[in-house]
DNA sequence: GAGTGTGAATGTATTCACAGCA
DNA sequence: TGCTGTGAATACATTCACACTC
């Protein structure tokens, strides 16, 4: 247990393991394999992943649900709220509001910033929009430590830039393109069109075998 | 040159190489150690993962951008038209059919499905949209070889199990829940909620340090 | 000399094999 | 016996070192 450093791939796990547990409402136990062969992955890899953290399991019954669930949280810092900026309130920004996912985990989108002044002063799914020179003021008084970008690829360095100088202490990027960013600023890029564009290769070169199944966003 | 088994790892970054191959207009060359610096990475990464699909560098000029460019696409297998369908037509299915990085790689979405009726029938951001009925016809009709599934997660897996009768070769899924598929359909999940999830562990465990940066949609 | 291309060495992640516990 | 937890072994990916070419 309390093991040296975590590797990504296995904080990504835990993420994953987290998604399943929160949709059990019944069971009071799981075991590594049937947990492992619910998701689809082999039940050592679930096991050697948790003794990162600690030892939550016993020997003839499995893991407690809801333990494992509230350790998991707590070993990735889940057992907390999280606030949240969004820049860019376009299509893919408004729709981000609207998903699901990130409320369930903590994370709560206090304020939308844009350059349409259509949009600022308004509040879109709930949420205020403001001018991003407001950005620093309404990030300190918030408390936001996490920054989505959400805008086209012209003004994803610039949005970036400005969330680091509000002091965000992560950004994670919607946008079509890499920013740059200081070394002490969690960076995330969830790029689509990067990620579509390795399944031709499959389709191509395996047109029977399955494709590499990544468990993270892949 | 032509080597063995082409790690995934590989693929996601000659699609970033490609990336920035295509906004240079006026370079006529390009150092692999150049490319690096823009990317940030090693000179000796870019040059091993070429590598795996033949030689196409001159020793004292480095890379011709131009044949470059088509011998990453060509590899890829985005020396062609990949014509695709959405799968749920709300706010995200609505963003992603603005998102202007697909057709830049050759991406089509060619038709839209959705349940609710207002929809049907109309054309969104210039894509027809049909009652899922229809997929299999128009699929095939279509030649649509690319799903997008973009619904809630309660219907993620029907939508998957239909695009697969439709005879759909490879699926991107931007629900937030797996979906499980036949080991010749390909399968890749945008999982925003899983990738955000990590990140609160690195602000807490790692507060100066700068988050392990992936090289996919990380 | 300034670049590419690649076998060998290193580092990292996954799987195996088994000890330990109820 | 059925499950957890973990050192050892394997497989995989990245980096190093250097041969080679213009």
């Amino acid at each position: 247990m309390a093991k040296e450093k975590v590797p990504e791939s296995v904080t990504r796990r835990l993420s994953l393991y987290l998604r399943y547990l929160r949709k059990m409402k019944e069971e009071e136990n799981i075991s590594s394999g049937k947990l492992a062969r619910l998701i689809g992955l082999s039940d050592v890899r679930i096991r050697k992943d948790l003794s990162y953290f600690g030892q939550f399991g016993t020997p003839r019954k499995g893991y407690k649900v809801k333990e494992l669930r509230e350790q998991i949280s707590k070993a990735l810092g889940l057992d907390r709220v999280w606030n949240v900026a969004l820049v860019g309130v376009g299509k893919l920004g408004t729709a981000l509001l609207g998903y699901p996912g990130f409320k369930k985990s903590g994370f709560y989108i206090k304020a939308g910033f844009d350059v349409k002044l259509s949009k600022i002063g308004k509040k879109i799914a709930g949420v205020p929009v403001y001018h991003p020179y407001q950005m620093p003021k309404i990030i300190r008084e918030q408390k936001i430590q996490i920054g989505i970008i959400a805008v086209p690829a012209k003004a994803a360095q610039e949005s970036a830039d400005l969330l680091i100088i509000s002091g965000i202490k992560a950004i994670f990027n919607f946008s079509p393109t890499r920013v740059v960013v200081p070394s002490y600023v969690k960076l995330k890029n969830v790029d689509f069109a990067s990620k579509l564009e390795v399944i031709p290769y499959y389709i191509v070169n395996y047109p029977q075998l399955k494709c590499f199944q990544w468990l993270d966003g892949s």
